[in-house]
DNA sequence: CCTACCGATCGGTAGG
DNA sequence: CCTACCGATCGGTAGG
């Protein structure tokens, strides 16, 4: 499970990409919050510290270090340590969103399902360090970005609830759920998955989640409406 | 989900307790180990101001003015903030071996994971605190106290792959899955019922967790293997 | 992007 | 159980 995956830090002396080396010490912040190449990759840094530190534990001296400068030098992509936080809470947060509104486009719920997990999956693989930082820091958040993260759960809530009350509408929910407990079931497994690929359970080599599902799969939908797999 | 449940902090100046009020400053040290009552106050108080706050978050002086006294005070009763934390972890843990080797006296796989998780609901909700912190700060232990949890764990493993492997042999496993992949859901399916727990849904007053283990039941044990509830 | 610095707070100890 | 204190580190800023 490579933290930082790519080694940066090692690049500051390399002249890789000769612009914005050494920007002449223009005027200062107000551009913090641009969307330039580095900045990412600051982003991208303090999410895989944060993954690995916690949010607390992490130290805004050990992302700079990770990134190959120094502290003051770091507050000019960021405005805040709390405001990496947020972006890094925000962009894994709408990808699982994005996710469910494209599993709810398949026509049966156990292929709904089926798709959303396996999206989930692969995020967990390629993007783990945004997955568990949105997971395990989202109460460290401030206040504002604590109501923008409510927006979009809310929506997830209420997609997922759609999609529940269709198929309990085509008899796809077995008779002793009802769409809220298919919802609490499947984030719930959403939150398990994600906790045991933290805890170092690697999913990409082994069949446990896709085992995992399609008992989720058995447990949520009758035996005579699953279409198998 | 009342933290701190006893007021504690208040009872400094009136005397409940006489004895050990204002112990004569006693040789020093070296007793800190000692489960006196006091030292049970203060690893629960340790338990509720790590589970609001975070092992990170929490300072040593919020423990000790929850406990209404000084830090320097605070280090009389634990011998460091991880020793408080090695010892919160240790219980939980303990806890849910106890409740496992409870359940697997039952007959039936489906009767030992209704057993199970019907302890660890009451665990979750008698003491949150614990089960919060062992689960979500278990990594910030010091290596000996990770390794005595690692004992635990491993009796735990042992014991939850002994119960699928006889259900499996009573044909109570349903076929998809190996003893393994059980163990790996079940642990899972707790890690994700704490989580909800955590992030605020209560438990106690409505039917979520016993329609989710009902719902793994159902993914878990063939149709015609199960007792029904 | 840097040097140099800020006040605040941390875990913990001396010594009584 | 307290007062008084320690060195280390924290997030962040001034100013170039």
């Amino acid at each position: 499970m490579g933290l930082v995956s790519n080694s940066i830090g090692s690049e500051k002396k390399s002249a890789i990409s000769p612009v914005d080396e050494l920007p002449p010490y223009v005027s200062r912040r107000e551009l913090t919050g641009k969307h330039t190449a580095r900045r990412k990759q600051a982003i991208d840094t303090a999410a895989a510290i944060f993954a690995r530190l916690g949010y607390q534990g992490a130290s805004t001296r050990a992302i700079a270090e990770a990134l190959g400068i120094k502290v003051a030098s770091l507050y000019f992509h960021i405005a805040s340590k709390e405001d990496a936080l947020a972006e890094i809470c925000l962009l894994g947060m709408q990808r699982s969103l994005d996710y469910l509104e494209e599993a709810r486009r398949k026509t049966t719920l156990d292929e709904q399902i089926r798709h959303f997990f396996a999206c989930q999956r692969d995020d967990l693989i390629h993007h783990a360090d945004y997955v568990i930082v949105s997971i395990r820091d989202r109460d460290h958040l401030s206040d504002p970005a604590k109501n923008r993260i409510r927006d979009l759960t809310a929506r997830f809530r209420i997609t997922m609830d759609e999609m529940f009350v269709l198929a309990e509408a085509r008899g796809e929910l077995h008779p002793a759920l009802t769409p809220r407990h298919g919802r609490f079931i499947m984030i719930g497994t959403l939150r398990g998955i994600s906790e045991m690929y933290l805890s170092g359970v690697d999913l990409a080599s082994n069949d446990i989640m896709d085992r995992w599902v399609e008992t989720l799969i058995r447990g949520v939908v009758p035996e005579n409406k699953s279409t198998g797999v």
